[in-house]
DNA sequence: ATAACCAGTTCTGAAGTGCAAGCAGTTGTC
DNA sequence: GACAACTGCTTGCACTTCAGAACTGGTTAT
């Protein structure tokens, strides 16, 4: 055993905790896509995830505390993996980076809608979302309307008005 | 040439430019530290980051448009970096990282201080800060008290109350 | 019984990390 | 003008992590 940090820097902290390349991938498709499976996270990947990758960092955010894995009682074999309380808290964080990767970064027009909705609820909108993770994953109660439908509603608006525009072409 | 992006998901654009466990920690100190040389980086960094992953970091931050390389006046050798708008424009990101930092991880308290006063200060406290980072960076008019001042004072004046109740105990 | 599905594991080469040493050019000191 | 200290890096090497592909043993539906 090592554990051995850098240093006592909260920013390096979270850093060395999340600051590689698939481990906030994770948990935004178990946030924001309600991917609750090891095959749901693997096969309906965006950036097409490697399954090692997957296992590796299942394992390790659980280990970490940011996710927590029970049997579904449907199938012996069937995890389900749920957020925590640290990581419905970045819901702020992953909302910041949405915002500044739209502005900065080419990201496109379908992926980009959720992430200004989420920027321009702001902090309310943020509280409501996980108020309402909070009911998805830890089984606490909620109230008010779903932040996350109309997240997805707007996505698939936004898809259906492309691919419109991409046949009247 | 091969540029290809994993998706056009803003989140993941922002991790392929920025996650990695380094570029967050050299535009830290750029930002908070006032580091503007080459040895600077090196040697006053807290997390000891070693002197090639340094040089491969500023040329990589360097192309991705986050940070500029002028020359010194003074030193024929030295280049001072600056950070662009679009790095500025990462102070809310790293203010939320500080934050969740500061409550999940066992962040020290010194430097925890001026995640802190960031995360208390809100949004109104980023826009000054980042008006105060133009004016250093780009040269920008500003007005106002100085963020970063504070931040410091903040920070010496809890290393001191620190080592008083070392030297105390 | 058998085919499809389940959560991973194993292998391989490529890429990134961390440490130590070295480099040529520049500056300050005597 | 010699020399040491300092400048921004580069190089070499061992080690770890990443990424893609194939594969595994167990489970469920038909």
């Amino acid at each position: 055993m090592d554990g051995a940090h850098r240093s006592g820097c909260p920013i390096n902290l979270t850093l060395e905790m999340l600051g590689d390349r698939w481990s906030l991938i994770v948990i935004r498709d178990v946030m924001f896509g309600n991917r609750r499976h090891y095959r749901e996270l693997l096969n309906q990947s965006e950036e097409g995830i490697a399954s090692n990758i997957l296992a590796d960092r299942l394992k390790r955010l659980t280990e970490a505390g940011l996710l927590t894995r029970r049997h579904d009682p449907s199938h012996k074999q069937k995890g389900i993996y749920s957020l925590t309380e640290p990581a419905i808290q970045l819901v702020p964080l992953l909302a910041q980076m949405g915002a500044w990767g739209r502005r900065h970064t080419p990201a496109s027009r379908e992926l980009s809608i959720r992430a200004q909705l989420l920027e321009e609820g702001g902090p309310p909108m943020w509280e409501a979302f996980m108020a309402e993770l909070r009911w998805m994953h830890l089984g606490a109660p909620v109230a008010g309307p779903s932040v996350l439908g109309a997240l997805q509603a707007a996505y698939e608006r936004v898809v259906a008005q492309h691919s419109d525009s991409r046949s009247n072409a």
